[in-house]
DNA sequence: AAAATTGTTAAGATTTTGTTAAGATTTACT
DNA sequence: AGTAAATCTTAACAAAATCTTAACAATTTT
């Protein structure tokens, strides 16, 4: 669950994120001056800052200076183009004025939390029960970690690149052997064959399926 | 120089943009449809897009969905709270209705162009019981000092910075050695095994794992 | 049933990695 | 500048992981 900390003097609107956040299922945690919000921020780590700009002790300007490791969202009154384009360049993620809509809110919370490298998602791929991870060379087979050796990823990555489509043994065998020519079909076998039992440990079911004569493809 | 892919179809607005965008330092782009933005992000990699929504051949909330490495800022007429949210938790990065101030869309762009991860001077990496302190030599383990040499802690910094990654042999050795050409893969292997000999010398555990034929990432 | 293809297994060959120590280089200090 | 200490690279060898080969069993096609 992700840990909010709001930096709000008013506290009316102070009690509307708190329940607002709340029924999202986030965390929060009330700072109700500027000086406040800086003794919790030194105890704990937050994931996300909201945070108005007029407050007692500190203002939320020199706040924004101070904290460079948190994403900061600015809830303020004041709508000039001065006031969004300073914090925003001193280090603010995003700047909503007030009056500010619950949904509008949400969504740009949402933003600032997810993930940056959404590169990771992408680059898994996924069939059935297998995921294959590209960042560190392991397959998730019920999201339990099995470890593949570098030619018997790339063998399964191209399987599971079309999985509706047959991979021709020649096509496969310049992935286990890229410049080496003396290349035996049989060790392209032996490869497959340990694939299918790493597999197969797991899941009891099969996978990979050989079509005579052509190559191999993932079973439907 | 960062590169700016404007998509919109309205010519004027394009050209505003343009001009301001030029004007502060950016190469700008330009696609005046959906479809021919898609076939650009094909040819090439862009730092940010600037999406109109109502777009002939493919509309912006389409490319919202396809593109998901690239940071985007809608630019849009449409001022509904729904058309905002749906884009922003699609994929949009921030939402700008027009008419939009140009010092508030600069703002918005470095915001969305700056360094995610601006690891503040005084802070440290930390990773179980390792804390890697920023002053280029000191790593403690569990509250025990102990000296690296630069390269070491250059080394062990890149595995902490995303530990779950596999790190390339390759991309350390450049870190190994900057500007000498002449780096042995044979030269890295011993620095990891001093950082590794270092760690295990306090904690009796192992902490670096290596993947055969790629390179190396921090145990889980 | 014979021929061809595929599947499995285990033993060697090969490649990559880990460790150590000595020599070369850089850095720090007087 | 000259010396000592720290650091880096190289080389040699040991250990581990992976790949290939080969033998044989199982399967499919003709």
């Amino acid at each position: 669950m992700k840990k909010i900390l709001i930096i709000e003097d008013d506290n009316s609107i102070h009690n509307v994120i708190e329940e607002l956040l709340q029924t999202n299922n986030y965390s929060t945690y009330n700072a109700y001056s500027g000086t406040e919000a800086l003794l919790l921020l030194e105890k704990e780590k937050y994931d996300l800052i909201l945070l108005d700009l007029m407050l007692p002790g500190i203002n939320g300007e020199e706040i924004i200076k101070k904290i460079k490791d948190i994403p900061i969202i600015v809830l303020s009154a004041k709508a000039s183009i001065n006031d969004k384009v300073n914090c925003l360049l001193s280090g603010a993620n995003d700047y909503i004025t007030k009056p500010f809509d619950g949904k509008e809110l949400l969504a740009r919370i949402e933003v600032q939390l997810r993930p940056k490298n959404r590169h990771s998602n992408l680059e898994t791929l996924k069939y059935k029960d297998l995921e294959l991870l590209n960042d560190n060379h392991t397959l998730l087979i019920n999201n339990n970690k099995t470890n593949l050796t570098k030619t018997e990823y790339a063998i399964l990555k191209h399987l599971l690149l079309n999985p509706s489509q047959v991979i021709t043994k020649n096509k496969l065998l310049d992935l286990v052997s890229m410049d080496t020519e003396d290349c035996d079909e049989n060790s392209l076998r032996v490869h497959i064959s340990n694939i299918r039992k790493k597999i197969r440990d797991c899941t009891k079911k099969e996978y990979i399926e050989s079509i005579w004569g052509i190559g191999f493809k993932m079973k439907e």
